[in-house]
DNA sequence: GATGCTGACTGAACCGGATAAGCTGAGCCA
DNA sequence: TGGCTCAGCTTATCCGGTTCAGTCAGCATC
């Protein structure tokens, strides 16, 4: 099947391929009638305007691009991701905007195929994941100039656009709820250490902790993965003062940590509390359902995309603020079981 | 930052824009002295080609498309696809291929996507996901003939290429596994019944129950969401002759069904034996962790993407075989408890 | 010394759109 | 009737590559 072109339609329309673009771009230039003839033919024949002609001509790209730097093997097992990057194709393909999709091994090769994307032109911007203290993709992407809207923070995020959410105000609040509940011994297990926002949750931890007196809330570090958040969770039950409640970085490692539990013949909110962030339909599939940090991440991803969309229109690079992670308690927290 | 084209680096080397193209791509017709002096500068002033400029003379996109057609909120429970497409785009970006994403709400908008891909020539090629029996796409992209790659089957893939694994045989497998063990009453939670590979596992279970003479194993349909399979898991448990074994069609139904088995009061795998269809980290985040039928998914990603882009070069459009899942026994299954 | 050949390169056309600039004829007015 | 405006087109140019047809110097050949 031959693929038309602009020139297909003019032909039949017996105009010229100026006319035709006219009509097609709502340009004024043409009449109405001729306009709807246009119309009409490109409908009947099946015509799209190729995007590479129209990149080339109008110096854009027409996508954007994601590069996602983490192992193949784990990429798929947080919801996270996937999420948001239903989100954010939602709200481009509603624009006619295309993602453009990549995975990396590191930041250097991330911040390769940024350059490689930005000289080929083959996106107009780019969406930053995964934050890291002092992360060098920053001052790369300010050098090559490319539109970029960073997806973590607040703080460290350079001149470059971003889009944050309150997880020291989320922190608190389940720290507070928890404290509520009744229970004073709570730890965190906290993912990678070098990822902004796992700082950012770590200084508000402290601060809260700081706040209640909590002498004994401690924070033990993983990596995000359900083998070490289960690993953790078994040293912090096997110590002589364990916790009565835990609260886990990701949904992940909230999973392990319930089967570890449960697996130690402590029950689940009885003998221990425990608090997911990242809210996900995993977390409704255990048994008792976790107490989760939720909020709408495809909502998030299509913010982002929109943020995005914006700084690549030449719009100033605002840092936005997304909603706060809200608390959904279900069956895994209750008040400690006095011992 | 002003990105670089052909005629910055023709300039610079003293040279007219064609012996620079010769020299970039390897083709005769430059001196090699020349053609170092060019490479140099090319990479000195970090030029890249521009994707547009190359796609509009060679009328190939250098990427290729892949459609999902799941609901936002839903896509990312299964660690599958993400699996899938780290392995498809590794061996994309191996080969200088870019991937695009979109994420569609059914058969006709992805049918639409296709259509305009095609027409904007923005892919060269597509991967086509959750084959169902009688899949309209099939017809719409053998009348587009856009070049596409089928995952699934075997059978209903129509003159398309396609990529396929031995469902049928790794059933089998797990069924006389489960029979070995001394299992009778065996149920399977079946995924949506209109996928093909469903049916193909749905044709296999009835065949080894015949063969194996398993008047006691039923199929009950779910649609692999945690809620689901959890509800068909009450139902199956609740009946007078609960079965000993169950096979379910996903990871997450399986995890969703060890839930709902501990909660009735059931020990896994003492009163009931689980398997889970796609083995992920999933299966070893719970208690006791799922035997389950596994391959390699991001291989299965990377062979899809090998196939298509051998399909988009003008090969032959085979139904090439990929890997049988195998079966990994972990503890969730066990010689049925005499009773 | 005319001829042919080859290697190294140039110039121009082309891909398929967008768009600025130029052209044409109708309508209006003095 | 000539001049002016303006809608409604056409033409030409550009975007940044690839590629094909030449050009030309240098060399071997008879």
């Amino acid at each position: 099947m031959k693929r038309p072109t602009i020139a297909d339609v003019a032909q039949r329309a017996g105009v010229s391929k100026g006319a035709v673009s006219y009509a097609l771009n709502g340009q004024p230039g043409v009449s109405e009638a001729t306009r709807q003839r246009i119309l009409a033919i490109a409908t009947e024949i099946g015509f799209s305007p190729s995007s590479a002609a129209r990149a080339l001509s109008a110096a854009a790209a027409g996508a954007i691009g994601l590069a996602l730097c983490r192992p193949a093997r784990t990429l798929g097992v947080e919801p996270f991701f996937m999420a948001l990057i239903s989100g954010v194709e939602a709200e481009l393909s509603a624009r006619s905007y295309a993602l453009t999709l990549q995975v990396v091994a590191d930041h250097d090769a991330e911040i390769a195929v940024y350059r490689r994307w930005w000289g080929e032109r083959r996106v107009d911007g780019v969406l930053v994941c995964d934050l890291r203290t002092d992360d060098r993709r920053i001052p790369a992407l300010e050098h090559l100039q490319l539109p970029a809207v960073v997806i973590g923070g607040p703080g460290g995020t350079g001149e470059l656009a971003s889009l944050w959410s309150d997880d020291a105000a989320a922190l608190t609040e389940t720290v507070e709820y928890l404290v509520a509940l009744g229970h004073r011994r709570i730890a965190r297990v906290a993912g990678l250490p070098d990822l902004r926002h796992t700082e950012i949750r770590t200084d508000a931890f402290a601060a809260i902790r700081q706040r209640l007196g909590l002498v004994e809330a401690v924070t033990v570090w993983s990596d995000y993965t359900g083998e070490e958040g289960g690993r953790a969770t078994r040293r912090l039950l096997s110590s002589a003062e364990r916790p009565t409640a835990v609260i886990y970085d990701n949904d992940v490692m909230a999973i392990a940590g319930l089967s570890v539990a449960q697996e130690m013949g402590l029950t689940v909110p009885g003998d221990l509390s425990i608090v997911a962030w990242d809210d996900s339909p995993l977390c409704r599939l255990v048994h008792p359902p976790l107490t989760a940090l939720g909020r709408d991440i495809p909502a998030y991803g299509a913010h982002a995309a929109r943020h995005l969309l914006a700084v690549v229109a030449g719009q100033p690079a605002g840092r936005v603020q997304d909603e706060t992670p809200h608390l959904t308690p279900r069956g895994s927290t209750a008040p400690p079981r006095s011992r």
